[in-house]
DNA sequence: GTCCAGGGTGAAA
DNA sequence: TTTCACCCTGGA
């Protein structure tokens, strides 16, 4: 991987060669809920404390910055982000000939699982429960409107706001924004973040059993939120996120005993995929999501995204 | 207009 | 282990 700037042109961009990576797939799939594409191309969005656009390109992305600022430090700020450290090329040599896998890595090879700021990153998996991507991406819209720092030009260009804000504002304040009853879980985990009760970047040291002990010591983080934190932003490739689509592909493609429970699918999974349980979950989410999406429509995606067939 | 599901969790049975 | 309430938004 290398980062090259491209300061001869006058938009001040970075180059980055992570080979292909599929921008909507990867930043507007699920993982992260701030991603906004643009008229222009790409897709809008905030890492740490700087706006960018991302855009696809040939064997890699372009980063823009988007804040005025200069794109030093961006380079290595986005390959962070876009979880560039991943196995991703043991994990396609690994799964090639996977009946559930191969077929998916085939059809749309460049989704990435992000290394998010964690903080963030469980607020919103808490905000996630029993909700869909766009209210997810409605209500954490709503709360960085009003408590985030501004640091660009749109509205939504704001840094997240810190523990301490939102334990500050208080649970009516999230009710009133349409959290519903995550309102009265936000809050507490928000305490526990802001006093240090609970070091979330610690807790990338820690192991995973460790970590997400601690993660569903919160009230409203179960099994499943904790996963998606640990994932996404805690460094945990180990982690498998099982919901009830997961299951049902779990049970489709692979041995799972019949009637086996989210807990035991998850247990199952991570041994079978071990350290590429993240990544081999994103790709069968995704494969999931594209043929539910398709049926609804009336049609079949193995056409054009699934060489193989689907059944 | 009504109905329903949506990347769940905690408490009670 | 299973059932149920919890909020509410968008699509069918």
């Amino acid at each position: 991987m290398t980062v090259s700037d491209n300061r001869t042109t006058t938009t001040n961009s970075v180059f980055l060669s992570t080979g292909y990576i599929d921008v909507e797939a990867t930043l507007d799939g699920g993982q992260a809920f701030r991603w906004w594409p643009e008229d222009s191309g790409g897709y809008r969005g905030i890492v740490g404390r700087r706006v960018v656009n991302v855009s696809e390109t040939d064997g890699g992305v372009v980063i823009t910055p988007l804040d005025g600022k200069s794109s030093d430090g961006l380079g290595h700020l986005m390959l962070e982000y876009l979880g560039e450290d991943h196995d991703i090329e043991g994990f396609r040599t690994r799964f090639a000939d996977d009946k559930c896998l191969g077929p998916a890595l085939r059809g749309y090879s460049g989704l990435r699982v992000l290394r998010q700021d964690p903080w963030e990153c469980l607020f919103s998996f808490i905000t996630s429960s029993t909700s869909n991507i766009p209210r997810i991406k409605l209500n954490v819209g709503s709360v960085v409107e009003c408590l985030g720092y501004s640091v660009g030009p749109k509205v939504r260009d704001v840094t997240f706001p810190e523990p301490e804000v939102v334990s500050g504002v208080g649970e009516q304040f999230l009710r009133d924004l349409g959290f519903g009853f995550r309102a009265k879980y936000l809050v507490p985990a928000a305490e526990a973040v802001a006093s240090g009760q609970l070091n979330l970047t610690d807790l990338r040291e820690a192991t995973y059993a460790e970590a997400r002990e601690a993660l569903t010591a919160l009230h409203g983080v179960g099994e499943k939120v904790a996963d998606c934190v640990l994932a996404f932003s805690l460094d945990k490739p180990e982690s498998f996120i099982v919901d009830r689509h997961i299951l049902r592909a779990l049970h489709k493609w692979y041995d799972l005993p019949e009637n086996s429970s989210i807990s035991y699918a998850a247990d199952w999974a991570r041994d079978y995929f071990g350290d590429h349980s993240s990544l081999a979950n994103q790709y069968m989410f995704h494969r999931e999501r594209l043929a539910r999406r398709a049926s609804e429509w009336g049609g079949v995606h193995t056409a054009r995204a699934l060489p193989e067939d689907e059944n």
